[in-house]
DNA sequence: AGATATAGTTTGAACATCAAAACATTTGAT
DNA sequence: ATCAAATGTTTTGATGTTCAAACTATATCT
C-alpha cells in the first residue's frame, strides 16, 4: 500500500480496510431485511395469513413449554407490557393465545399457546431449523465453530450497549 | 447414541442433532432483536433523536451516492411505492431527505440525501463498522473465510424464497 | 389522437408503539 | 387490621407503519 492511498482513506475515516469488512456489512444488512421479508411473506403465503411477522415473533416469544407473564414476554421482545396487551388481546381474538390469570397472585397474567398456537409454533420452528441446516451445510466442524465465535463476538459486542 | 434416544428425538420431529444447530438459531433470534432494539436506542440517545430505526433504515437505502428513483428505494427495502411516499414526506419535513424530478422523465423522482441525511448516514455507517469489527475482532483469516461462507449460506437460501 | 402502461401520490383501514393514567392485588409499616 | 406503597396489567390517546385501491401525471404504442 503506497502512502498516497493511505491517506486518501484515512481522510475519509475509513480506518479498516479489510475488504472482507464491508462484504460482511452488506451481507449482514441484506440477510437481515430478506429474513424478516421473507418470514413475512411465507406467513401470508401458509394457512397462517391471519398473522403478520410481529405477531409470529409474539407468539414464538410466548414460547412452547414454560408459561410465561405479560412481564417476562414484553421484556423479551422489548416493548412495552402496554403494548404487548394490545397484541395478546388480538393473539387471544385470533385464537393462537390464552390468558390464565394466576392463582398464586392474581395481579399475575400467565401467557400460553392454543393447540393452533403450538401448531404455528411448530411450523416456524421448522423454517428456522431449515435455515441453519442450509447454513451449515457445507461447513466442516472448524468452520462451524468459526460461525458459534462470529455470533458470540457480535452478542457480547451488542451487550456493551444494554 | 442409542436407539431408544434416536426414536424418542425421532418421534419429536427433532431432525438434526447437532447441538450447535439449537445454539446457533438462539443466537440468531436473540442478536436478531438486539440489533433492531439496540440501533433504535442509539438513535433515540443521538441527536438524531427525531427519527425511528425505519427512517433510518429508509435513510440507508436512499443511499449516499447514485441517486435513485422511488420505485427502486422502494423495492430495496420490501415496501409498496405508497409506504415510502408517505416515508419520504415526512424525511423530506425533517430535513433528511429531498426529491428531485427527473428531467429526462416527468413522472420519476430521484431520491437524495440532504447535508443532514449524509451526515447521519455516516454516523450509522459508522456504528455498523465498529459492529463488524467487533465480530472479526479475535478471528483468524480462516474463521473471517468460515463466516463469509456462511453468510453466503444464509443469502443464498433466502434467495429460494425470493 | 386515443388507448395503454408506468411512476408516484393520496386516502382509509388495521396494526404497532409509547407514555401516562387507571385498576387490581399484594406487601410492608405501624 | 388498616393504610400506604409497590407491583402487574389494562386502557387510552397520540403518532408511525403498512397495504390496497383509487387517483394524477407523464410517457409510449398503435
Amino acid at each position: 500500500m503506497n502512502i498516497k492511498t493511505f491517506d486518501y482513506q484515512t481522510l475519509l475515516g475509513v480506518e479498516n480496510l479489510d475488504p472482507n469488512l464491508e462484504v460482511i456489512n452488506d451481507y449482514l444488512v441484506t440477510v437481515f431485511n430478506d429474513i424478516l421479508t421473507i418470514e413475512e411473506s411465507e406467513l401470508k403465503r401458509s394457512k397462517f395469513h391471519d398473522l403478520s411477522i410481529k405477531e409470529m415473533h409474539t407468539i414464538n416469544a410466548v414460547g412452547m413449554y414454560k408459561k410465561k407473564t405479560s412481564s417476562e414476554v414484553a421484556k423479551e421482545l422489548s416493548i412495552t407490557v402496554g403494548t404487548l396487551t394490545v397484541a395478546i388481546n388480538n393473539l387471544v381474538k385470533k385464537g393462537y393465545v390464552e390468558r390464565i390469570r394466576s392463582e398464586d397472585d392474581r395481579r399475575v397474567v400467565k401467557l400460553g399457546l392454543t393447540k393452533k398456537g403450538k401448531l404455528l409454533y411448530r411450523v416456524h420452528q421448522h423454517f428456522h431449523r431449515e435455515m441453519v441446516k442450509a447454513v451449515l451445510n457445507n461447513m466442516d466442524q472448524d468452520e462451524g465453530q468459526a460461525l458459534l465465535k462470529a455470533l458470540e463476538n457480535l452478542h457480547d459486542f451488542l451487550q456493551l450497549y444494554k
